[in-house]
DNA sequence: CGACTCGTGGCACTGAGTGCACTCCTCGGG
DNA sequence: CCCGAGGAGTGCACTCAGTGCCACGAGTCG
């Protein structure tokens, strides 16, 4: 907390933070349903006006964090020097959200639990989750402009990254943040890497021309050249 | 107006028809968040409380045929015999879905326009997303249980069909409902069934020498030798 | 000292969604 | 033919999220 006064958006209000920590008492011994933004500012002692002052509805009290991480993010897509392998580099940046996530697994497990149960909840993390998705997406559909399905994959990739992601993410959060996250993601996201190109490991760049097809007829459904290619791959 | 009054037989309450009817024409000539629920009810000439009678919230009478879809795809998935290849019956069921937005081209049109602009409805929509992800996730966990990495094989798969079919079908609804909307369909989840084992169609009975392939370098990854060949069927 | 801003709090208001009670209308049985 | 049951539709009152407006106090700059 070195430089804490550049600007306007500067970051720490105490008062955000003492309405986080009275809204998740009320949540969890009371529930979310049953505790209103009323009982929330009673327990922080402040006007009720402020509460959305700080957070722009009741459910975003739940998600305190998700803005920077998302800033955090697409300033991190955005860093590259375009040089990088488009599906790692947006494996990184999933990473990014683990990473909030590990920072705090108590108050993680606990917001995993009440999302978990109230469907308003989950409802607005899928808004949040789907901000990241097109985070990613957008960036891929960048660096695959000249490619022919460019914003198919893209849109593809992205997903299935979220979802690898969620998937290691969710299985963190169910053991209460106990043991290594970070290994299940990487086995996760490299089940997406190997899924579509990018080599899980990069140890060289690839030259655009490996690839040389020769196709007798030309009648032949799509699908059957790739089953072709795919026993052919086999045999190899 | 003949007051069509059957009885429990009728799947159709021509109220719950009206005031979608109401909803849309107000919601295209005064905007969502402009038009409150009174406003919809007074001009289906019906009383405020049937509204949340038949929707139960303003948001689901912008998708009235969501849940029938849901259930035709739930039961579809169960209906399979156990023996279709897993990928491919999953991007069978989501054609369901595009299926049903084909059934309604203007009404589909409309309602995108409307969801691209409001966020509340865009959010919304994620939810009805997601049920439908999960469905499918579901059928390919029960399908993949002996596999090693089963629940994140269909996690990751069931995200990236639902990718595949929303930028397939979004693209449909972005022309107006014009054009063939399947052909796209048909390559987006091809995309999907490339990347992920399965074999892209059932080894039916064809002629199975049609197609001679050669690969010049093993390391290459699936996806660019599909992108190959299709740039290759493409100058043919 | 006044003007200006900024963070805050105090209403009052809109609108979504709910619980309850009431009215019909229909159906089935005496 | 009447009567009671039950369901569909409706009106009313209420809670609560979210917003606009204004007032108040503290700090700042001129």
């Amino acid at each position: 907390m070195s430089s804490e006064k550049a600007g306007a958006g500067n970051g720490k209000p105490p008062m955000r933070d003492a309405l986080v920590a009275a809204a998740f008492q009320l949540f969890l011994e009371r529930g979310y349903e049953q505790t209103t933004v009323d009982d929330i500012v009673a327990l922080a002692g402040v006007g009720r006006r402020s509460f959305f002052r700080y957070f722009p509805s009741k459910e975003d009290v739940v998600f305190p964090d998700h803005e920077r991480c998302l800033a955090d993010m697409t300033a991190f897509l955005a860093a590259g020097t375009g040089g990088e392998e488009p599906v790692r580099r947006v494996c990184d940046a999933a990473r990014l959200v683990l990473r909030m996530y590990a920072e705090n697994p108590t108050f993680s497990v606990q917001r995993y639990r009440l999302t978990k149960k109230v469907p308003g909840l989950r409802a607005y993390e899928l808004s949040v989750v789907w901000r990241y998705e097109r985070a990613l997406a957008d960036y891929l559909r960048r660096r695959f402009a000249a490619r022919r399905d460019g914003t198919l994959q893209a849109d593809v990739i992205a997903a299935a990254v979220v979802a690898a992601h969620n998937n290691a993410l969710r299985s963190w959060l169910r053991s209460d943040g106990q043991g290594e996250a970070s290994a299940t993601m990487d086995h996760a996201l490299a089940y997406v890497q190997s899924a579509f190109g990018g080599t899980p490991v990069p140890p060289a760049r690839e030259e655009p021309e490996d690839v040389v097809v020769v196709v007798s007829r030309r009648g032949a459904p799509l699908w059957r050249v790739v089953q072709e290619i795919e026993s052919t791959l086999g045999r190899l």
